[in-house]
DNA sequence: GTCTTTCTCGAACGAACGTTCGAGAAAGAC
DNA sequence: GTCTTTCTCGAACGTTCGTTCGAGAAAGAC
C-alpha cells in the first residue's frame, strides 16, 4: 500500500518521510520481522534507493529512536524551564511524556519496544540520552522527597514504577475509549504522588 | 552452545525442554529475529526433529505463552481461594504476578513482549485467557472501590496502570541490585493502594 | 522372535532476506 | 551550452529463513 501523498523533493524531508514509514512498520510488525522491502513498498522509494538515506537497517532503527528521544527531551527541558515546584515539575514531566506518546505512537512504540534490538555501536549512544532522561525524573523525585516522606521506598523502584505506568500505555490506549494525554497525566500524577508520599509502611 | 544436560527421554518432558530453550531465545532476540535453527542448536534437537513437537513457529510461540498464562492464572486462583479482604487480595495478586515473573523471566518476557507477534487463530485463544486474568484484577479493584473512594479515577486506567508497573519490571529488574518479588510486591501494592484510594482530585 | 508405533534426522525445497553495484536521470553551478 | 554533484533504481549477490519428506532407528506390544 504505497503512499498517496507525493514523496518530498527536499532531501531532509524525504529522509523524514522514510523514517515515518519505517517507524510505523517497525511498530506494527516488530523490528526483527520487518523487511526493508516492506519499507520500500510503503514509502514508495525503491529498495536500493533507501540505502542512499541510511547505510543499514540498524542505523535506520537508530535514527528513529534517537530522533524521538531527542525531541521528547528537548520539549521537556523547554517546559520545565523556570518551574521550581516539584509537584508541578512532576506533572509537566508526565504530561510531556504522555503527550509525545500519543502524538507519535509509532515512534514511541519503537522506542519502548525495540530497546533490545539495537546493537553496538548505536546502543551506547542511545544509552547516554536515556540516562539523561531517566535522571531528570529521578531528580524530580528526589526533590519531591526532600522531606523524607517516601523514605520507605527505594527511589529507583518508585521512579521505574512510574515509567512502567507511562510506557505501558502503548499496549492498551484506545483513543476512542480512553482519556487523552492531559487527563491521563493528571490521573497518573495523582496515583504516583499519593502512592509514593502517603502514609509510610503498609 | 548446546546444552550440557542430557535431553529427557520422556516425550512430554522433551517438549518442555524445547519450550524452555525456545522461550529463552525468543526473550533475548525477539520472536521475529529468532530462528528455528537457533533453537535447534541451543536445545540439541535436530532442525527437523523439532517439528515432531510443534507444527510451526507460530504454534511454538503459542505454546510458550499459553503455558505461562495458564500456570500463573492457576497459581493465582489457588492463592486467592478463601481470602475475602480486598486489600489482602490485591497484595496476593501482585505478589503472585511478580513472583512468577522472577521465577520465569524468559517466559514472562515473551508473554509481555510478543503479544503482537502471535497471529490467528492462536491470538483469539490467548485473548480469552488474558481477559480472564484482567477481569480478575478488575474485580479486586471494584471491591476495593465499593465505597467509592476512587470514583474520581477511571477503573480501567487504574488497573492498567497497575499492569504497567508490574509488567515493566522485566525491562529494569536486576536481581543483584533490586528487591526481590516479596518486597517489590509490597512497594507496588503500597503505591497503588494509596495512590488510588487517597484524597480525591489533585 | 515379529509387527507397530513412536521418535529422529540429513538433505533439500522455494522464498525472502540485507546489502551492493553500476548505469543513468535530475538538479545546480557557471 | 558543459561539468559536477546529488539522487534514483533494476538487477543481482550470497545467505538464511520456515518447513517438508522419506528413510530409518528405538521402544513397546505380543
Amino acid at each position: 500500500m504505497p503512499d498517496r501523498a507525493p514523496i518530498p523533493r527536499d532531501t531532509e524531508a524525504k529522509l523524514e518521510h522514510i523514517l515515518r514509514h519505517a517507524a510505523s512498520i517497525f511498530a506494527s510488525r516488530g523490528f526483527g520481522a520487518s523487511s526493508i522491502r516492506e519499507i520500500s513498498r510503503s514509502s514508495g522509494v525503491s529498495l536500493s534507493g533507501l540505502y542512499y538515506y541510511f547505510e543499514s537497517k540498524q542505523k535506520l532503527l537508530y535514527l528513529i529512536q534517537s530522533n524521538a528521544f531527542t525531541s521528547i527531551l528537548h520539549s521537556l527541558e523547554a517546559r520545565l524551564e523556570g518551574v521550581r515546584d516539584p509537584q508541578r515539575r512532576l506533572l509537566l514531566f508526565i504530561q510531556n511524556h504522555l503527550e509525545y506518546f500519543m502524538a507519535h505512537p509509532a515512534e514511541m512504540k519503537v522506542l519502548s519496544h525495540e530497546e533490545d534490538a539495537i546493537e553496538e555501536p548505536f546502543r551506547k549512544e542511545l544509552l547516554s540520552i536515556k540516562r539523561r532522561y531517566y535522571s531528570l525524573a529521578r531528580g524530580i523525585f528526589d526533590e519531591l522527597n526532600r522531606d523524607g516522606r517516601a523514605a520507605h521506598l527505594s527511589p529507583r523502584v518508585a521512579v521505574l514504577s512510574l515509567y512502567g505506568m507511562m510506557n505501558w500505555v502503548y499496549k492498551w490506549h484506545n483513543p476512542k475509549v480512553d482519556p487523552g494525554a492531559a487527563e491521563l497525566a493528571e490521573s497518573m500524577t495523582g496515583i504516583f504522588l499519593h502512592g509514593v508520599l502517603a502514609g509510610k509502611k503498609q
